[in-house]
DNA sequence: TTAAGTATGCACTTCCATTGCATTGGATGA
DNA sequence: TCATCCAATGCAATGGAAGTGCATACTTAA
């Protein structure tokens, strides 16, 4: 029954974002949903030994497209994805928001509470996206 | 004159670093103090054909060890290095500052004067390092 | 001048992102 | 129901950048 409801509710999301909900990408996305950590595309694959790499790299494209997530680059070279919140626009002072980096364990969450300070450019710089990454140790490494 | 004038500054600075002064790195670094912007290992290898790249990337990180270049990651999955400024710590709150990456030129530029603002963590959390890279468009290119 | 350690050059590997093309599958209209 | 079309998926291959092992050249100090 839980279950069911979460893929009603990511069909919905994807229907919502102009995206047909296959198999595979309530798959995909319902795993990302499940994660509470960012991932890699790497992370997919092995969760999904049968899934080609090529398939989910092109799903994930299309979600980003679509706004249904967001990419976010730790500083490890390696993309990240995480699922949008709903109702996400992707606007700069309302949805963007701060990632953290646990240098030891590697894996890189969204902290969605906390938003984007507000930042001042000089003269003739006009901002379009911000990417802001904490880089430290994270609760459960720092005990 | 100048020209001189900078290198020994440069030299001074390397010595100071606890790195030696040798010509590849001089080389290396005067190139890097001339840029406005943060600078690819490619770019530094177009600039100098005939050193290997090889070279540039060990110099590059040798330079980022002894903390007289900042690594930049802006986004594009393309590692970026800008030297660091006199008496850099990269401390976060003093040193650390914000970045601008423009999609339209596709430069990175240090906003030196642009230092981080003060950033909230959930309790358990600790930072090491803060990556603030704003994307859109440059002055020159917004004209 | 020689020995030791460091820096540089060359060749090679690995990892991940990305693309082209063939095939499948699902929606749609006849 | 069947034919058709377009989107989605799978497979194979490419490309770009980071990184490493080893041989050689250079510097410094004894």
């Amino acid at each position: 029954m839980e279950g069911k409801q979460v893929k009603e509710d990511m069909e919905a999301r994807l229907l919502e974002g102009g995206v047909r909900p296959t198999a595979m990408r309530l798959l995909i996305s319902k795993f990302m949903l499940q994660q509470d950590t960012a991932v890699a595309l790497t992370d997919i694959e092995n969760a999904f030994a049968k899934v080609e790499r090529t398939t989910i790299y092109r799903t994930i494209k299309t979600f980003e497209e679509k706004g249904i997530v967001h990419q976010i680059d730790d500083g490890t070279g390696i993309q990240k994805y995480a699922l949008c919140e709903k109702g996400c626009k992707c606007d700069i002072a309302r949805d963007l928001h701060l990632h953290f980096h646990c240098r030891n364990c590697n894996q890189t969450v969204c902290l969605t509470n906390y938003k984007l300070p507000h930042i001042n450019l000089p003269q003739g710089y006009s901002a379009e996206d911000i990417s802001l990454v904490v880089t430290g140790i994270c609760k459960k490494c720092g005990l």
